[in-house]
DNA sequence: GTTGACCCTAGACTATACTACAGGGTGTAG
DNA sequence: CTACACCCTGTAGTATAGTCTAGGGTCAAC
Protein backbone atom coordinates (compact mmCIF):
# COMPACT_ATOMS: atom_id res chain seq x y z
CA UNK A 1 0.00 0.00 0.00
CA UNK A 2 1.13 4.00 -1.03
CA UNK A 3 2.85 5.44 2.15
CA UNK A 4 -0.75 8.18 2.14
CA UNK A 5 -0.36 11.33 3.29
CA UNK A 6 -2.20 13.09 6.26
CA UNK A 7 -4.32 16.46 6.35
CA UNK A 8 -3.35 18.99 8.63
CA UNK A 9 -6.34 17.42 11.01
CA UNK A 10 -5.33 13.72 11.06
CA UNK A 11 -1.76 14.72 11.66
CA UNK A 12 -2.39 16.89 14.83
CA UNK A 13 -4.75 13.67 15.85
CA UNK A 14 -1.93 11.64 15.40
CA UNK A 15 0.35 13.62 16.86
CA UNK A 16 -2.03 14.60 19.75
CA UNK A 17 -1.79 18.63 19.32
CA UNK A 18 -4.26 21.15 17.98
CA UNK A 19 -4.48 21.72 14.28
CA UNK A 20 -3.63 25.15 14.73
CA UNK A 21 -0.45 24.29 16.30
CA UNK A 22 0.67 22.00 13.87
CA UNK A 23 0.23 25.34 11.43
CA UNK A 24 1.62 27.79 13.91
CA UNK A 25 4.96 25.04 13.47
CA UNK A 26 4.81 25.38 10.23
CA UNK A 27 4.61 29.43 10.38
CA UNK A 28 7.80 28.76 12.88
CA UNK A 29 9.25 26.67 10.33
CA UNK A 30 9.51 23.45 12.81
CA UNK A 31 8.16 21.18 10.65
CA UNK A 32 8.17 22.13 6.39
CA UNK A 33 5.42 23.22 4.07
CA UNK A 34 3.81 20.57 3.23
CA UNK A 35 2.78 19.72 -0.63
CA UNK A 36 -0.81 21.06 -1.11
CA UNK A 37 -3.79 19.24 -3.01
CA UNK A 38 -5.41 20.74 -6.19
CA UNK A 39 -7.70 22.19 -3.56
CA UNK A 40 -5.05 23.74 -1.52
CA UNK A 41 -5.36 20.70 1.55
CA UNK A 42 -1.87 20.52 2.90
CA UNK A 43 -0.57 17.00 2.53
CA UNK A 44 2.04 15.62 5.08
CA UNK A 45 4.28 12.73 5.33
CA UNK A 46 3.62 9.90 7.79
CA UNK A 47 7.54 11.08 9.01
CA UNK A 48 6.11 14.31 10.38
CA UNK A 49 3.99 12.44 13.28
CA UNK A 50 7.51 11.35 14.79
CA UNK A 51 8.59 15.09 14.32
CA UNK A 52 5.27 16.55 16.18
CA UNK A 53 6.25 14.16 18.89
CA UNK A 54 9.58 14.71 19.05
CA UNK A 55 8.86 18.64 19.70
CA UNK A 56 6.08 17.71 21.64
CA UNK A 57 8.65 15.75 24.14
CA UNK A 58 11.61 18.00 23.82
CA UNK A 59 9.41 20.97 24.99
CA UNK A 60 8.44 18.91 28.07
CA UNK A 61 12.24 18.17 28.66
CA UNK A 62 12.58 22.21 29.02
CA UNK A 63 13.84 22.88 25.97
CA UNK A 64 12.64 26.42 23.97
CA UNK A 65 11.28 26.32 20.32
CA UNK A 66 14.38 27.40 19.14
CA UNK A 67 16.41 25.07 21.07
CA UNK A 68 14.45 22.37 19.21
CA UNK A 69 14.53 23.61 15.68
CA UNK A 70 18.31 23.64 16.30
CA UNK A 71 18.33 19.92 17.57
CA UNK A 72 16.37 19.00 14.69
CA UNK A 73 18.82 20.36 12.18
CA UNK A 74 21.33 18.06 13.58
CA UNK A 75 21.03 15.56 11.26
CA UNK A 76 21.82 14.79 7.37
CA UNK A 77 24.11 17.87 6.62
CA UNK A 78 26.70 18.67 4.18
CA UNK A 79 29.33 17.49 4.98
CA UNK A 80 31.16 21.00 4.73
CA UNK A 81 29.46 21.89 7.93
CA UNK A 82 30.29 18.76 10.01
CA UNK A 83 32.29 20.93 12.61
CA UNK A 84 29.68 23.29 12.98
CA UNK A 85 26.99 20.19 13.86
CA UNK A 86 29.22 18.68 16.10
CA UNK A 87 29.96 22.18 18.27
CA UNK A 88 26.64 22.25 18.70
CA UNK A 89 25.52 18.64 19.42
CA UNK A 90 28.34 18.84 21.86
CA UNK A 91 26.98 21.64 23.72
CA UNK A 92 23.52 20.35 23.86
CA UNK A 93 24.88 16.81 25.18
CA UNK A 94 26.58 18.73 28.15
CA UNK A 95 23.17 20.49 28.62
CA UNK A 96 21.29 17.37 28.42
CA UNK A 97 23.87 16.06 31.14
CA UNK A 98 23.32 18.49 33.37
CA UNK A 99 19.45 18.02 33.19
CA UNK A 100 19.70 14.10 33.69
CA UNK A 101 21.89 15.02 36.73
CA UNK A 102 19.50 17.95 38.37
CA UNK A 103 16.84 15.16 37.65
CA UNK A 104 18.34 12.56 39.69
CA UNK A 105 19.40 14.81 42.24
CA UNK A 106 15.72 15.70 42.37
CA UNK A 107 14.58 12.36 42.13
CA UNK A 108 16.47 10.93 44.93
CA UNK A 109 15.08 13.79 47.86
CA UNK A 110 11.42 13.21 46.30
CA UNK A 111 11.63 9.53 47.06
CA UNK A 112 13.16 9.86 50.21
CA UNK A 113 9.56 12.38 51.19
CA UNK A 114 7.66 9.99 49.63
CA UNK A 115 9.43 7.11 51.77
CA UNK A 116 8.90 9.02 55.25
CA UNK A 117 5.12 9.54 54.46
CA UNK A 118 5.33 5.81 54.21
CA UNK A 119 5.06 5.53 57.79
CA UNK A 120 7.11 7.07 60.93
CA UNK A 121 10.06 8.50 58.71
CA UNK A 122 10.19 12.07 59.84
CA UNK A 123 11.15 14.81 56.88
CA UNK A 124 14.11 16.97 57.49
CA UNK A 125 13.51 20.58 56.46
CA UNK A 126 12.63 20.64 53.16
CA UNK A 127 15.19 17.99 50.85
CA UNK A 128 13.63 18.93 48.15
CA UNK A 129 15.16 22.21 48.02
CA UNK A 130 18.97 20.60 49.16
CA UNK A 131 18.59 18.77 46.10
CA UNK A 132 19.49 21.15 43.52
CA UNK A 133 21.00 24.00 45.53
CA UNK A 134 24.50 22.61 45.64
CA UNK A 135 25.04 21.29 42.22
CA UNK A 136 26.68 23.33 39.36
CA UNK B 1 28.14 36.54 63.26
CA UNK B 2 24.74 36.83 62.56
CA UNK B 3 22.97 35.64 59.79
CA UNK B 4 22.16 38.42 58.08
CA UNK B 5 19.25 39.07 56.28
CA UNK B 6 19.00 40.30 52.44
CA UNK B 7 17.53 43.16 50.49
CA UNK B 8 15.42 42.08 47.52
CA UNK B 9 18.61 43.52 45.11
CA UNK B 10 21.17 41.30 47.28
CA UNK B 11 19.07 38.41 47.01
CA UNK B 12 18.59 38.44 43.31
CA UNK B 13 21.74 39.42 42.64
CA UNK B 14 22.79 35.90 44.70
CA UNK B 15 20.41 33.74 43.06
CA UNK B 16 21.27 35.25 39.62
CA UNK B 17 17.92 36.98 38.77
CA UNK B 18 16.28 40.08 37.69
CA UNK B 19 15.08 41.98 40.92
CA UNK B 20 11.67 42.53 39.72
CA UNK B 21 11.48 38.50 39.25
CA UNK B 22 11.79 38.24 42.88
CA UNK B 23 9.00 40.53 43.70
CA UNK B 24 6.87 38.44 40.93
CA UNK B 25 7.41 35.22 42.37
CA UNK B 26 6.67 36.70 45.98
CA UNK B 27 3.09 38.02 44.35
CA UNK B 28 2.85 34.33 42.88
CA UNK B 29 3.35 33.08 46.14
CA UNK B 30 6.83 31.27 45.37
CA UNK B 31 8.52 32.67 48.21
CA UNK B 32 6.55 33.48 50.85
CA UNK B 33 6.34 37.35 52.07
CA UNK B 34 9.11 38.74 53.91
CA UNK B 35 9.63 40.55 57.18
CA UNK B 36 9.82 44.37 56.40
CA UNK B 37 12.01 46.73 58.20
CA UNK B 38 10.68 49.97 59.66
CA UNK B 39 11.52 51.81 55.79
CA UNK B 40 9.12 49.25 54.54
CA UNK B 41 12.37 47.37 52.90
CA UNK B 42 11.68 43.77 52.58
CA UNK B 43 14.37 41.19 54.48
CA UNK B 44 14.91 38.04 53.12
CA UNK B 45 16.73 34.88 54.89
CA UNK B 46 19.38 33.55 53.31
CA UNK B 47 17.71 30.35 52.98
CA UNK B 48 15.51 31.48 50.03
CA UNK B 49 18.72 32.33 48.09
CA UNK B 50 18.57 28.29 47.83
CA UNK B 51 14.87 28.52 47.30
CA UNK B 52 15.17 31.10 44.10
CA UNK B 53 17.95 28.90 42.58
CA UNK B 54 15.70 25.72 43.14
CA UNK B 55 13.29 27.53 41.08
CA UNK B 56 15.28 28.34 38.35
CA UNK B 57 16.78 24.79 37.70
CA UNK B 58 13.59 23.22 38.12
CA UNK B 59 12.33 25.50 35.42
CA UNK B 60 15.01 24.34 33.03
CA UNK B 61 13.82 20.82 33.75
CA UNK B 62 10.46 21.52 32.02
CA UNK B 63 8.23 22.21 35.50
CA UNK B 64 5.98 25.51 35.26
CA UNK B 65 6.28 27.57 37.94
CA UNK B 66 3.01 26.08 39.22
CA UNK B 67 4.51 22.43 39.62
CA UNK B 68 7.66 23.88 41.10
CA UNK B 69 5.56 25.34 43.86
CA UNK B 70 3.92 21.82 44.56
CA UNK B 71 7.24 20.54 44.06
CA UNK B 72 8.24 23.03 46.90
CA UNK B 73 5.09 21.95 49.14
CA UNK B 74 6.37 18.53 49.37
CA UNK B 75 8.09 18.74 52.64
CA UNK B 76 7.57 18.33 56.91
CA UNK B 77 3.90 18.52 57.21
CA UNK B 78 1.43 17.94 59.68
CA UNK B 79 1.23 14.01 59.56
CA UNK B 80 -2.28 14.16 58.61
CA UNK B 81 -1.28 15.62 54.94
CA UNK B 82 1.09 12.37 54.50
CA UNK B 83 -1.34 10.70 52.09
CA UNK B 84 -1.88 13.41 50.11
CA UNK B 85 1.85 14.15 50.24
CA UNK B 86 3.05 10.45 49.39
CA UNK B 87 0.85 10.55 46.20
CA UNK B 88 1.73 13.97 45.13
CA UNK B 89 5.21 12.73 45.18
CA UNK B 90 4.93 9.74 43.49
CA UNK B 91 2.45 11.46 40.84
CA UNK B 92 6.28 13.90 40.65
CA UNK B 93 8.07 10.38 40.74
CA UNK B 94 6.54 9.36 37.69
CA UNK B 95 7.05 12.33 35.16
CA UNK B 96 10.82 13.09 36.97
CA UNK B 97 11.41 9.27 35.71
CA UNK B 98 9.63 9.83 32.35
CA UNK B 99 12.19 12.92 31.80
CA UNK B 100 14.90 10.97 32.54
CA UNK B 101 14.76 8.01 30.38
CA UNK B 102 13.77 11.18 27.60
CA UNK B 103 16.81 12.68 27.95
CA UNK B 104 19.10 9.41 27.92
CA UNK B 105 17.13 8.75 24.54
CA UNK B 106 18.21 12.34 23.02
CA UNK B 107 21.52 11.82 24.55
CA UNK B 108 21.93 8.50 23.23
CA UNK B 109 21.33 10.38 19.24
CA UNK B 110 22.79 13.16 20.06
CA UNK B 111 26.38 10.71 21.07
CA UNK B 112 25.80 9.30 18.19
CA UNK B 113 25.20 12.26 15.45
CA UNK B 114 28.60 14.18 16.97
CA UNK B 115 30.62 11.02 16.71
CA UNK B 116 29.57 10.34 13.26
CA UNK B 117 30.80 13.67 12.53
CA UNK B 118 34.02 13.07 13.45
CA UNK B 119 35.33 11.43 10.79
CA UNK B 120 33.85 9.19 7.95
CA UNK B 121 31.03 8.17 9.76
CA UNK B 122 27.54 9.50 7.31
CA UNK B 123 25.08 10.23 9.99
CA UNK B 124 21.83 8.34 9.32
CA UNK B 125 18.73 9.71 8.42
CA UNK B 126 17.24 12.31 11.46
CA UNK B 127 18.75 9.61 14.83
CA UNK B 128 17.68 12.73 16.84
CA UNK B 129 13.77 12.08 15.97
CA UNK B 130 13.95 8.68 16.23
CA UNK B 131 15.50 9.14 19.36
CA UNK B 132 11.86 10.04 21.20
CA UNK B 133 9.47 9.09 18.82
CA UNK B 134 9.41 5.72 19.99
CA UNK B 135 9.32 6.23 23.45
CA UNK B 136 6.19 6.01 25.94
C1' DG C 1 -27.95 19.15 -4.41
C1' DT C 2 -27.61 20.02 0.32
C1' DT C 3 -25.79 18.80 4.90
C1' DG C 4 -22.00 17.96 8.01
C1' DA C 5 -17.29 17.26 8.76
C1' DC C 6 -13.37 19.00 7.33
C1' DC C 7 -9.96 22.43 5.05
C1' DC C 8 -8.09 27.40 4.04
C1' DT C 9 -6.23 32.36 5.48
C1' DA C 10 -5.73 36.33 8.32
C1' DG C 11 -5.90 38.26 12.35
C1' DA C 12 -7.27 38.65 17.25
C1' DC C 13 -6.94 36.72 21.72
C1' DT C 14 -4.93 34.06 25.76
C1' DA C 15 -1.69 32.19 29.39
C1' DT C 16 2.70 32.09 31.31
C1' DA C 17 6.59 34.22 32.88
C1' DC C 18 8.78 37.79 33.20
C1' DT C 19 10.69 42.93 32.66
C1' DA C 20 10.40 47.89 32.52
C1' DC C 21 8.77 52.30 33.93
C1' DA C 22 6.75 56.15 36.53
C1' DG C 23 6.62 58.42 40.61
C1' DG C 24 8.08 58.49 45.05
C1' DG C 25 10.81 57.25 49.58
C1' DT C 26 15.47 55.68 52.11
C1' DG C 27 20.32 55.51 53.59
C1' DT C 28 24.91 56.72 53.70
C1' DA C 29 29.28 58.78 52.00
C1' DG C 30 31.45 62.91 51.35
C1' DC D 1 22.80 68.42 53.38
C1' DT D 2 22.88 66.61 49.04
C1' DA D 3 24.06 63.13 45.60
C1' DC D 4 23.62 58.55 44.28
C1' DA D 5 22.52 53.93 44.80
C1' DC D 6 19.09 51.51 46.32
C1' DC D 7 14.16 50.45 47.95
C1' DC D 8 8.85 50.81 47.45
C1' DT D 9 4.05 50.31 44.79
C1' DG D 10 1.30 50.03 40.82
C1' DT D 11 0.79 49.44 36.20
C1' DA D 12 2.17 48.66 31.50
C1' DG D 13 4.81 46.23 28.15
C1' DT D 14 7.28 42.06 26.10
C1' DA D 15 8.41 37.26 24.49
C1' DT D 16 6.99 32.73 23.86
C1' DA D 17 3.83 29.43 22.61
C1' DG D 18 -0.06 28.62 21.43
C1' DT D 19 -5.54 28.93 20.58
C1' DC D 20 -9.73 30.86 18.66
C1' DT D 21 -12.76 33.26 15.37
C1' DA D 22 -14.58 35.09 11.12
C1' DG D 23 -15.42 34.36 6.61
C1' DG D 24 -15.06 31.36 3.11
C1' DG D 25 -14.05 26.87 0.24
C1' DT D 26 -14.13 21.36 -0.27
C1' DC D 27 -15.75 16.70 -0.21
C1' DA D 28 -18.35 12.46 0.68
C1' DA D 29 -22.77 10.73 2.00
C1' DC D 30 -27.48 10.79 1.77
Amino acid sequence: MADISLTTGRLAALAGINIETVRFYERSGLISKPKRTASNYRQYPQSDVARLRFIKRAQELGFSLKEIAELLSLRAVPSRSRARVKRLSEKKLEIIDQKISDLRRMRKSLASISDACDGRGSVADCPIINALEESK
